[in-house]
DNA sequence: TTATATGCAAATGTTTTGCAGACAT
DNA sequence: ATGTCTGCAAAACATTTGCATATAA
């Protein structure tokens, strides 16, 4: 689906600031923080203040059109939310993040929910789940 | 074991800050941020610079005393490593978070280890597994 | 006594808000 | 034309650092 077509359906304005960085989101699909949008941004000579760069991802989120998430950073990273579901592994020696399937979890994420919903009367809507450790390269270091 | 042995293995002073932090962890058992633990310091009338909370609880962390959890909330909370491990179900309306065991989900957890260390040659050293939804009181407003 | 802990002030990093002017529809 | 978007300046938070003084062992 193209920008515009999708700016129209969530009732926003088609705006080159907004048109850039969903771009960059859909062609990066990994979790990056506003620091990498603005240089992404900087590197391809489109001048967007860093207010408008935060603004833009609030509002993106806020349609569900990307996601917010955190690797214990002290900061957010946003990333497509048309991906296919997935999880991550982030190395936490150099920073790396990978995605990865995790199907087989799901089937027991399903069975906790009944569970949650039957002993806490908490309804689960989302889960988030990050794997830390060592990627190839650090791991043999 | 009470703080003073703590303190003691773990190589680091004994002060009235430091005591009073870790036993306010000990009582509420639920992950908190650092401003509710100045408020609890000040209504025990324990005047303590908040400074002096960060620099003592990332020791605590450091040691392994406490652990460091997110909620996408853009700060951090802080809860007692010596509870039994468990996961958190947040309430994406009133924030409030409980305790969840889920055994079933770690034996997928540990198989979900092996294959990513066998496909993507990465070694899980840690975890994080939260779920948002409406707790039992948001659930039926 | 001596290394460590604390308080205060100031700095850093991320994210938000207010407001006037610019732009998309 | 009109409501929305943007840039700039300034503020709001969470967290950290430097340094002199205070305190635990």
């Amino acid at each position: 689906m193209n920008a515009t077509t999708i700016f129209k359906e969530n009732e926003i304005k088609k705006t080159l600031a907004r048109t850039t960085i969903l771009d960059i989101l859909k062609k990066i699909k990994k979790p990056i923080d506003v620091g990498e949008i603005i240089e992404r941004l900087k590197s391809m000579k489109i001048k967007v203040d860093r207010v408008t760069v935060f603004r833009n991802i609030n509002l993106l989120v806020k349609k569900g059109l990307i996601n917010k998430v955190e690797f214990n950073e002290g900061k957010y990273r946003y990333e497509l939310a048309s991906l296919p579901h997935h999880h991550h592994l982030v190395c936490t020696k150099c920073g790396s993040i990978n995605d990865i399937e995790s199907n087989p979890l799901h089937d027991q994420i399903d069975k906790l929910s009944k569970t949650a919903n039957k002993i806490y009367d908490f309804k689960i809507e989302e889960h988030k789940i990050e794997f830390f450790g060592k990627c190839k390269t650090c791991k043999s270091k």
